[in-house]
DNA sequence: AGGTAAACTTGAATCGTTTCAATTTATTTA
DNA sequence: TAAATAAATTGAAACGATTCAAGTTTACCT
């Protein structure tokens, strides 16, 4: 270690000016100068130090992004994203999780700000937003992700869960279903229940009963409980068709059906679930769900980024809102 | 922006060295001081600036994990378990993942190196390890996991397969079965021809069949490819046992043998899986599987790390290898 | 009051890179 | 060939936090 540009210099015979240069402008220097100076680097195992760049740039080239579980494919692709469009603007991005943990979250954005990151990705765990107000005010970029801001001072970019909502109760009544029921919970979570409020919308506009199942949370087992549930009952008072707040909990639901001898999927009971995660295009009987452009997310937060970048600072905050996507697969699909 | 130490200090009418005490050693401060200075902090709302911190500090205070896919669980948990480890030692963890692309891998180990990490913990795409090796000997400290290497030139901590293929194989043979069949692929990766040969061994020792079917892939549509295969057999032809190489291959083996209606599970065919993911022990008959000490992996990587910085250079290399551990459920336990 | 140790404060020097005005060298033009 | 222009090179200054030797104040004791 211990290397800088001055033992490079004095190696190639040159001015440390040179090997700046040679590294960043090598259109600015002589063929002869830069071979010099490439030999002096292999020869010495020259590495750039990059808190020396930052330093003196003022700024660094990344961008934090802050997610609420990594472990979470949503996220995954929503940085996958991310990724890709950073590198476009020749940015990197770090990835960071707060574990649904505010302490974790603090501290995350902290040590983002201390970095001077380009900007900040947060899909933040309240929407007590103070402290990523304080941040933006000081000068760091933010735009929410997952989350609108309610007074439109942050730009965010975000999905309609009362359109998806709609689009999957619409598509079973568009089936022929006429006994919906929506399963999914707890209710607190701004997103369940926006989609249960657009199934609503697409059961009174097309006359037919909305029952509503909450569930403590959104698991395979409560899946599986609920379907339990269900096939206690007569037949007459079933659903014929059930909208679960998300794929996993529809999977649980699948599960205990398509073992039950008096049940056919669709035919007697259709599902659709939520979120499009990679096994619901494998389950046994594959799952209708709504899709959101998580990969579209990431990259339109980044150009979010760099719009607020760029322009004055009293650029004007944008929203964005996505509209997910219906994939129809065999749990609706009449054979 | 733009507040630095020197706007502080003037603020707060100290020099900078007082400022910079208070930050960091303010039992060396008056308790006027403090308050003086963090009023002042406080009124100007500074920052401090990491790059120059760790200029002058000659190291960051952050290591770096790059795996193969941020979305598998495994790695996942490592990096938890690596988190936490470091922040017992005051540090913080940079995640990348190089996606499995030996280009990404190369940029992400430079951008590490250029930061000054603290060190790299790398699960490394090939066996080519020259690169990595010149990291190391320029000062990084480099901890391989999930791998070994083979002359021992650096610490490791991985995973005993063979071990684990063992212990799958030989708990379907205690169970009492007599034709085991092992599947998964490609039989290139080294941590699923490990598991094959761990199974063989059990299956030596215990005097029992073994068919191998070798699997194009490890997911769940090639497991129910497999599982159609088997079903169409003649009964006398088919495996009483299945180790899976992974658990997504034995969910996909369950998904279909458990609607076929002259089989039940476990009494005619058992299943292991591999990995212990959350849906193992979600599914319709819970699976047995085994399970890796992911979070320990990560832990051991970091004091592995540890280790080699505070020891002198011509520290031991130590290679840690973990055993994996059989978790029991429906799909191997007689009811 | 005088002396001394302890507690605290100061500010210049430092880390390694990049920038840029000034200087040197090379090339073209008349 | 000299002057004019272009190209290449130089090296000091700057970024901002930390350190540490030297200086100053305070506290305590006799």
């Amino acid at each position: 270690m211990a290397v800088s540009v001055r033992d490079v210099a004095k190696k190639a015979g040159v001015s440390v000016g040179t090997v700046s240069n040679v590294l960043n402008h090598p259109d600015k220097v002589s063929g002869k100068a830069v071979v010099k100076v490439q030999e002096a680097i292999d020869l010495l195992g020259f590495v750039r130090n990059d808190a020396a760049r930052q330093l003196r740039a003022g700024k660094s080239r990344s961008i934090g992004l802050v997610v609420l579980d990594v472990r979470n494919p949503f996220f995954a692709d929503v940085a996958r994203g991310a990724e890709e469009a950073a590198e476009q603007h020749g940015l990197s991005v770090l990835f960071a999780n707060s574990d649904e943990n505010s302490v974790r979250e603090k501290n995350l954005l902290v040590l983002f700000e201390e970095q001077r990151v380009a900007g900040i990705l947060v899909s933040p765990l309240t929407s007590e937003l103070k402290e990523i107000e304080r941040i933006r005010d000081r000068g760091t970029p933010v735009v929410l992700v997952d989350r609108k801001s309610k007074n439109k001072s942050f730009s965010s970019v975000s999905v309609d869960d009362v359109a998806g909502g709609f689009l999957a109760a619409d598509h079973l009544i568009q089936i022929g279903k006429k006994k919906l029921m929506f399963a999914g919970g707890p209710m607190e979570i701004q997103q369940i229940s926006d989609r249960l409020k657009g199934a609503k919308e697409a059961a009174d506009s097309g006359n037919v009963k909305l029952e509503v199942s909450v569930t403590k949370n959104l698991t395979v087992l409560e899946g599986r409980a609920l379907a339990a549930e269900i096939l206690a009952r007569p037949k007459e008072s079933r659903p014929d068709a059930i909208f679960a707040a998300n794929d996993l909990l529809a999977l649980g639901i699948i599960q205990v059906l398509v073992v039950a001898p008096d049940i056919s999927i669709p035919k007697d009971i259709a599902l659709v679930g939520y979120d499009d995660i990679s096994f619901a295009g494998s389950a046994l009987i594959s799952l209708t769900s709504i899709r959101q452009p998580s990969l579209l997310i990431g990259a339109q937060a980044v150009e979010l980024l760099m719009q607020e970048t760029e322009e004055a600072k009293d650029f004007k905050k944008r929203q964005v809102v996505f509209q997910p996507e219906l994939v129809v697969r065999d749990s609706t699909r009449p054979q």
